[in-house]
DNA sequence: ACCTGAACACCGTTCAAGT
DNA sequence: ACCTGAACACCGTTCAAGT
């Protein structure tokens, strides 16, 4: 329910309706100047982070597609050209917001883990998917901006998304250690652990995917049964990849 | 390798260079009239499927969101207007493209489940997976089209994309039969098949989609692994699924 | 140093007018 | 019945000119 699934038919000729009281930001007073902060000035201040604050704000209202850098501009209260002194295009701005995205994305994370001795690997395993299924769940969007290949090799070590692809990188890291950790331990039924990864990752991001993507629907699979079934299948393929045919330690069985 | 991850920058005020050379349309004679095909007529008898198969080609070569109505229009040798009398948008023709995928995409998988008993119900449902992975890793941008969420609550039964949805169906339909059939037969270790149906398809799709997506590369995945890998995951899955703890049978064992 | 406003080359879509 | 061509409301991006 968070955004239409074809993005607002554009509705030629007509001036849009609403949402367009966005004149005056209200930002109100915050700037530095002790002054009246009645008369806009001329120079924003911090139009850098505004910006990107408006395209964030688009990306979950509307989806990643729907964010102009224009509409950005506007709601920020400036004109069309000013955002790109700033950023050198649309694809900038939304690294940006993809790496803002993947900075609160990587904080849930560090949360979900903290709750989990580190001498558990398949629990830390097990965690990591999970706080990655509820995250990107409830933040289609974001999700699929973080998910856009197009973002992601944006010169490589360009600064704008360099956090991006760093954060990225701890990911995998951590998903290859725990899955070698639990391997040396003889928890899991096959050694390669490589290959256990990509499924692994594979499969979050496919039911993510089919989430954002509007797939369940079709599959027969109602909204309120979409985070408990998550859940079910993670646990599914971790039953699959560990020895033996109990559950995995640490989770209640489902009843 | 078939498309650039970033849509072309636009290049703007200045006009393309070459691949404007489309002014005349190869199709030569081919129309009914059985007269000198030289001068172009003012009808051009054929204009839907022309459309249909210029933006085809243009998913293949640049991908889905490079696709304009104006582009297809060009291709065609039509005015920038003439699609919409065939046309009501362009999610519309859209959605005839990915009708046309889809039928395509049929057509390979009634081959691939022709090699396979009707009997053995995993060897089915592992063709099934395997025709799916091979053939979105091959055809990345129609892969994207089909799965776009967009084109499919087109109206529900819309007459454009009802093929769509109708062989969706029957995809989901055949992978739950395949799977209560082996379940029936004793073959898998749980009794959830709508579980392992909803988990096999997140894994398969979240593998297209991660090659469709460049992610392979920051996994350390090379192009040559893909496909290879691709097999190893959906058998890595079986073997999670399946009862006991051999190789599903019927595949060869990776060396 | 940063922003405005007008421009250019696109795009989707409509619609009168042509054939 | 189908197509053209001009139009409108967008969009990304550039650039001289303003502050």
């Amino acid at each position: 329910m968070t955004r239409p699934l074809r993005p607002a038919p554009r509705s030629p000729r007509k001036p849009r309706p609403a949402v367009a009281a966005h004149k005056a930001p209200a930002k109100a007073a915050g700037t530095r100047s002790g002054k009246a902060a009645a008369s806009k000035p001329y120079h924003h201040g911090d139009l850098r982070r505004v910006l990107v604050e408006a395209a964030f704000d688009l990306v979950a209202e509307r989806g990643p597609e729907t964010v102009s850098v224009r509409e950005a501009a506007r709601r920020a209260g400036v004109s069309p050209g000013a955002p790109f002194r700033h950023f050198e295009s649309r694809d900038a701005l939304m690294a940006a917001v993809a790496a803002e995205a993947q900075r609160r994305f990587r904080q849930e994370i560090a949360t979900a883990l903290a709750a989990v001795p580190a001498d558990q690997p398949l629990r830390r395993f097990r965690a990591l998917g999970l706080a990655y299924l509820r995250w990107a769940m409830r933040n289609p969007g974001h999700f699929e901006v973080i998910s856009d290949g197009r973002l992601f090799d944006f010169d490589a070590a360009q600064g704008e998304a360099s956090g991006l692809k760093a954060d990225n990188a701890e990911i995998i890291d951590m998903s290859a250690q725990w899955l070698a950790d639990a391997s040396a331990k003889g928890l899991l039924r096959s050694a390669d652990v490589k290959l256990m990864q990509i499924a692994g990752r594979a499969l979050v991001y496919g039911y993510a995917r089919m989430k954002a993507d509007g797939h369940f629907p079709r599959w027969g699979v109602g909204e309120a049964e979409i985070e408990p079934m998550a859940e079910a299948v993670l646990d599914l393929f971790l039953a699959g990849i560990a020895k033996g045919d109990g559950p995995i330690k640490g989770r209640a069985p489902r009843a």
